[in-house]
DNA sequence: TAGGCCATCTGGTCCT
DNA sequence: AGGACCAGATGGCCTA
C-alpha cells in the first residue's frame, strides 16, 4: 500500500487519446475471466447484461478503431496493462463481496453497493469494538485480563483521533447508529 | 429521463 | 524497467 500521499494528479487533456497512440483494437468484449455471471455480482444482475453481450462496449473508450489500429510492442504492453488492471478490480471485488458476506444486514434481496459496504463496516466493526470494551471492563475493576488494557487502548486511539475515530465511546451510541445505518439501507434511504 | 452504480480504459506516479 | 496503485473519463444498465 502507499502511504505517501501524493501531489495532486493533473490529467492529460481528455481522451482524444484516441487520436494518438492507438493502442491496437480494442478488445471485444472482455468480461473478466470466468465472469459470465460475476458471481460477485449479484442481483442487480449484471450477468444478464453479459449474456446479453450487452456489455460489448463496456464503458469503454475506444482506442484504435482506425485501421492503423495495430501497433507493435508499446500498445502490446498496454493491452497487457489494462488485463491486468481488470484483474485487480476484479479482486478488489472479490474482497467487496467477502466483506458483504460477513457484515450483518437486511436486505438480502438487495445487494449492498460499495459505499455501503464500507460504510456498514465500519460502523458493524465500532459496535463490536465498542461491545467488547463494555463486557471487558466491566468483568474486572482493574488488575487481570484484557479489559483495562483494551480501554487504555481505546482511550488513546480517541484521543489521536485515531481509527477509532468518533468521539462517542458509548457502545450504545455505535450499536445505534449501527442499526439505524442497516435500517436506513432497508428503506433504502 | 435523471441519477446512482459499475466496469473498463488510460496515463501518471510510486515502488521494487 | 516493469508492475502496482490510483483517479479521471466514458458509457452501459438499472431504478425511481
Amino acid at each position: 500500500m502507499k502511504t505517501k500521499s501524493r501531489p495532486p494528479r493533473r490529467r492529460a487533456p481528455p481522451q482524444d487519446a484516441d487520436a494518438e497512440a492507438a493502442p491496437g483494437e480494442r478488445t471485444p468484449d472482455r468480461s473478466p475471466p470466468g465472469a459470465g455471471p460475476d458471481p460477485a455480482k449479484g442481483v442487480r444482475s449484471r450477468a444478464a447484461r453479459a449474456a446479453a453481450g450487452a456489455r460489448a462496449e463496456g464503458g469503454r473508450r475506444r482506442p484504435g478503431s482506425g485501421p492503423g489500429g495495430r501497433r507493435d510492442s508499446s500498445a502490446q504492453r498496454r493491452l497487457e496493462s489494462n488485463e491486468r488492471e481488470r484483474q485487480r478490480m476484479h479482486k478488489l471485488n472479490n474482497a467487496f463481496q467477502a466483506l458483504r458476506e460477513v457484515i450483518p444486514h437486511v436486505r438480502a434481496d438487495k445487494k449492498l453497493s460499495k459505499i455501503e459496504t464500507l460504510t456498514l463496516a465500519k460502523n458493524y466493526i465500532k459496535s463490536l469494538t465498542a461491545t467488547i470494551l463494555t463486557m471487558s471492563s466491566s468483568r474486572l475493576p482493574g488488575l487481570e485480563g484484557p479489559g483495562p488494557k483494551l480501554y487504555q487502548h481505546y482511550q488513546q486511539q480517541q484521543q489521536a483521533g485515531g481509527t477509532l475515530g468518533a468521539p462517542e465511546a458509548q457502545p450504545q451510541g455505535h450499536l445505534q447508529r449501527y442499526s439505524t445505518q442497516i435500517h436506513s439501507f432497508r428503506e433504502g434511504t
